[in-house]
DNA sequence: ACGTACACCTA
DNA sequence: GTAGGTGTACGTC
């Protein structure tokens, strides 16, 4: 060896487990041989032989060397009993690997170097040492913070994972010293790991701060007594010997004597056929291609090579274990099932692989450190093909915003379970493919701006590959709040096929008995508290968006929601069979996932003129309103205050028949106000007036623009599938559920709704779907005749209540009834009928029993829902979907009332929910069938109603089908004892549409 | 900056 | 009496 040749030291036993952890399970076709390991090995070694030049090393190699710890009977091991006595056995999959690994090593025709008694480390150590000292530049593969002691202008290490230098500015960076003071640092701090004590309580930041104010470890003990802060003085001072002892154990020997001298590990020609024979036998398609290419040889001649496998002692392989088969069944069953497959496993099966799985997963513990940063195309191509080979794979993606219509992909994380152990183990291994991030740049006029941050996939060429995996419908994807990730991946030109959703799953197990986000779900069915979002962020002002974050930071954040999101995939998705609730599962609620994707994607136009003329108009009419309000109050307040206008009311003006809110304030609810105003109080009614045009000003006609897409130019409202108890869903940002309707004055902002030019919009409504539903699970036999004949439903009850016919109803005996009627689907009680039709609470009382009297069944469905509601915990909809209500049995008479007037409503209201989910997912393929798919799309949902906009060519043939697909929705599953019935039209606006 | 109470919009 | 979401005020940190 001379001066200017170029060492390279690879550390073969660090590659070994860092490989475990970055790369994904792979295992051995034939044979189930674990060999992820190997494979990143002799990926690793490849690119360094041939293409080293084109990697952050920079350089090609003259020399070249592989070193592995011999055994653990070390120098150390004598020095200090407990060194490395925190280790555990190696992983089961890892034991053959460090065998092939070594034979690898022979294959490339490399020294394979270890010597008794020394670590690999010291080894390094020497040869780095004895190279540097002839002139040669070394760089050690590895990026253990052990070696970066060895670290000089001509030494450096290569993180191969990550494809990074280490020069002595990294080591600076990361440690906040230089490599020549890495030692007392270490010396200091310690190493839980391999048990080095160091210091109790110093810290690497500790630690760099002393050594960077004594100097070295020696003056820092020797004037100890110097440090200012009093415990820290005196622990440094109690543990000096800890520290030495440390030193000693942490610094690198370069006096091992050497099996080969330097010149020995200068780079061999490769033995094309010999490598190709055990890259062959390894099973390593690809890199067999290419080696055999690189080295002219034709790999089709070659046998493949014989390889030694060795288990260990107690190791056996993965297709001993008993529980594997059929658990692996099960999972490659969800994993090849399309969107429609039946139940996973029959109840008894599914009951115990529900109860293993939840027993393994909430006592496994969940490790961070050990998840891997996808660097490059070939290590996402590794990830991508062992997720292909499990045909199951934990998905999330990382983003620049919650709201799914405007986020950038900021990168991707995957989960894979690890095969090669019993599925009930617990074992995960998981990935960050970080694709977007960025760092630097004010974003101001001067300076450049965020600059891409290195050493990241490239956006295109990582969508391409991810493309291949989440359109493969052979390989399930399980993602937590699937429609987010669904909308940002299609937004990338990718169509997610074959999906799971974990919050769906928890929704339909159970829906009203906790929320279904991933941190509770962690929380309850892991005992794992995953990385808050806003650690990794941080929060309020100093939030950063995820593209800003830190990649190391953003793979344990993103990496564990993948891997969180599998595991509950793991101890959930066996419970609905178990329940009996797959069936909900995959027809109500996975298939809503793309539908409801692609209502939000498609959005509503709004005319913006139209509101902001509103706004205008409504602006004036309050302002005037607030100079009367003033001028009979005798001062000015702050109107929108109930605090402050309760004390202008009931305080200073003395006005009677104030109540009081449960916190004890004056009430000031438009109720009260409207009592106020019929005893001729002037100000109650103008405050009343006042509060309506406010709201309809700030809730829609100022608020709504704000929601406009600046691209799309439409507003994309959010629907949320598991926030209901009922099964109902729920709009959000902005909710275009509660779009007002029922004044005059608030329904002008519905004219804003509009179809594009050469459309039009449809909105078709279900009459009376509730009642409906009632008179079907109740069977009452005048509700179902007044159904079937087209009957005045509320008509009919006044007339069955108080004896008028039908004919000549007067409208206030019809009110009362209607009032009923909607009572009964509440859970009737006589003090809210009696508050919603202003009587005293005997008559609605009276009501409710002459009511009963004439419907009995509808006593006997309230009475039985209630007694099943206790006894299970939960009420069904008449598709099977379950509400849970675990206080139903509540002590508090009121709190035992509530739970069952809700229970009696949601098998009504989460029924007629059914129905209507049921007509969406219908409702795209009736109209594709019909050659209308591109002419027709559906909008929005609004709980009984669907609106479409539709070419305007297309409205004849559209409609009559929008309302046959709707009124047969229950069809083929269930056959209804009462018609549906649906009200369609068709306008230029939501207003006249409705 | 964040959480709660109140009031009010929908089905 | 059921099921939701949002804006404002006002408290806490």
């Amino acid at each position: 060896m001379k001066k200017g040749d170029h060492l390279f030291l690879v550390d073969g036993s660090g590659f070994i487990f860092r490989a475990f952890h970055a790369l994904p399970p792979l295992t051995r076709k034939t044979d189930g041989l674990p060999v992820g390991a190997v494979s990143g090995f002799c990926n690793m070694l490849w690119k360094l032989l041939t293409n080293a030049r084109d990697t952050n090393v920079g350089v090609t190699p003259t020399h070249f060397a592989v070193i592995f710890d011999y055994s653990s009977k070390t120098f150390r091991k004598e020095l200090y009993d407990g060194y490395k006595a925190n280790r555990s056995a190696p992983p089961e999959e890892l034991v053959p690997q460090f065998g092939l690994i070594r034979q690898a090593t022979r294959a490339f025709n490399l020294p394979c170097i270890e010597t008794d008694g020394f670590e690999a480390d010291d080894i390094i150590a020497t040869y780095a040492r004895a190279a540097e000292a002839i002139g040669a530049d070394v760089t050690i593969i590895s990026s253990d913070k052990d070696l970066m002691q060895l670290v000089t202008p001509n030494v450096h290490m290569y993180d191969s994972m990550k494809d990074k230098q280490i020069g002595i500015p990294d080591v600076i960076e990361k440690w906040g010293v230089p490599p020549e003071k890495m030692i007392d640092l270490q010396a200091l701090v310690g190493d839980s790991v391999d048990n080095v004590p160091g210091i109790p309580g110093i810290g690497p930041k500790t630690a760099a701060q002393l050594l960077e104010e004594f100097g070295d470890l020696d003056t820092l003990l020797a004037r100890a007594g110097e440090i200012k802060q009093v415990k820290r003085r005196e622990n440094i001072i109690a543990n000096a010997d800890l520290a030495r002892l440390s030193r000693q154990l942490v610094e690198l020997r370069t006096d091992v004597p050497l099996d080969m001298p330097l010149d020995a590990l200068v780079l061999e020609k490769q033995d094309g056929p010999k490598l190709v024979a055990f890259l062959k036998a390894m099973e390593f398609g690809t890199l067999t291609r290419r080696v055999a290419e690189a080295c002219d040889c034709d790999a089709s001649v070659i046998e493949p090579a014989e390889v030694l496998v060795e288990w260990g002692a107690t190791a056996h392989g993965p297709d001993l274990d008993p529980g594997v088969e059929h658990n692996q069944d099960l999972s490659k069953t969800d994993a090849t099932a399309v969107a429609g497959a039946s139940d996973i496993a029959g109840g008894a099966r599914a009951v115990d692989v529900a109860a293993a799985r939840h027993e393994a997963f909430s006592t496994h513990k969940i490790d961070h450190s050990g998840y891997a940063t996808i660097r490059d195309v070939e290590t996402l191509k590794l990830w991508i093909a062992a997720a292909k080979e499990t045909g199951l794979v934990g998905f999330d993606t990382e983003t620049t915003s919650l709201d799914p219509m405007q986020a950038e992909l900021v990168g991707v994380s995957l989960a894979i379970q690890d095969n090669t152990q019993s599925p009930n183990s617990g074992n995960v291994r998981a990935a960050y493919l970080p694709l977007a991030h960025k760092s630097g740049g004010n974003e101001d006029l001067f300076s450049e701006g965020p600059k891409l941050v290195e050493n990241q996939v490239p956006m295109a060429e990582g969508l391409a590959l991810l493309k291949e995996l989440l359109e493969d419908p052979s390989v399930l994807k399980v993602a937590q709040n699937l429609k987010y990730d669904y909308l940002v991946m299609k937004r990338h030109g990718i169509t997610m096929q074959s999906f799971d959703d974990t919050m769906l799953i928890s929704y339909v197990l159970e829906a009203g008995a906790g929320n279904h986000g991933m941190d509770a779900l962690s929380e309850r069915w892991l005992g794992h508290t995953p990385i808050a979002y806003k650690d990794v962020a941080g929060s309020g002002k100093s939030a950063v968006t995820f593209d800003r974050v830190d990649i190391e930071k953003a793979t344990a954040y993103a990496a564990e929601d993948a891997d969180v999101t599998l595991r509950l995939w793991l101890v959930l998705k066996p419970r609905l069979a178990a329940e009996g609730l797959t069936r909900v599962y995959e027809r109500l609620e996975r298939p809503l996932v793309p539908v409801l994707a692609h209502m939000e994607e498609r959005g509503i136009t709004i005319d913006r003129q139209i509101l902001s003329r509103l706004s205008g108009e409504l602006a004036q009419k309050a302002a005037s309103f607030e100079d009367e309000i003033y001028e009979l109050a005798g001062e000015k307040f702050n109107i929108g205050s109930p605090k402050q206008l309760g004390d202008i009311l009931f305080g200073k003006m003395g006005l009677p028949g104030g109540s009081k809110t449960k916190t004890g304030q004056w009430s000031t609810s438009a109720q009260v106000l409207e009592d106020l105003a019929a005893q001729g109080e002037p100000l109650p009614r103008k405050i009343v007036d006042w509060r309506q045009l406010t709201k309809l000003k700030s809730t829609y006609t100022d608020a709504l623009p704000t929601y406009v897409h600046p691209q799309t130019k439409r507003v994309h409202t959010c629907y949320s599938l598991a926030s209901t108890t009922t099964g109902r869903l729920s709009s959000s940002e902005p909710n275009l559920q509660n779009i007002p309707v029922r004044n005059a004055e608030g329904r002008k902002i519905r004219t804003a709704f509009i179809s594009t030019p050469g459309h039009k919009l449809i909105s078709a409504d279900y009459s009376q779907i509730e009642l409906r539903v009632l008179a079907h699970v109740a069977d009452i036999p005048q509700l179902r005749q007044a159904f079937a004949d087209g009957i005045d439903i509320h008509a009919m009850t006044a007339s069955e209540m108080f004896g008028v016919p039908v004919a000549d109803m007067p409208a206030e005996v019809r009110r009362r009834a209607k009032a009923i009627n909607f009572g009964i689907i509440y859970g009737i009680s006589a003090f809210g009928l009696a508050n919603q039709l202003s009587i005293e609470r005997s008559e609605a009382g009276d009501y409710i029993k002459k009511y009963f009297e004439r419907f009995p069944g509808i006593r006997d469905y309230m009475e039985s829902t209630k007694a099943f509601a206790r006894e299970h915990g939960y009420v069904e909809t008449i598709f099977g979907r379950r509400a849970h209500y675990p206080e139903i049995k509540s002590s508090n008479p009121s709190v035992r009332a509530f739970n069952e007037r809700a229970a009696i409503n949601a098998p009504i209201q989460g029924s007629a929910a059914d129905i209507i989910r049921r007509a969406m997912i219908q409702v795209e393929p009736a109209l594709n069938a019909a050659g209308l798919g591109e002419r027709v799309r559906m909008l929005l949902q609004v709980h009984d109603e669907l609106i479409f906009e539709v070419e305007d060519e297309a409205i004849e043939a559209a409609m009559p089908l929008i309302v046959e697909t709707m009124e047969q929705a229950s069809m083929p599953a269930l056959h209804l004892r009462v018609p549906l019935k649906v009200d369609a039209r068709a306008a230029a606006n939501w207003d006249e549409a409705h």
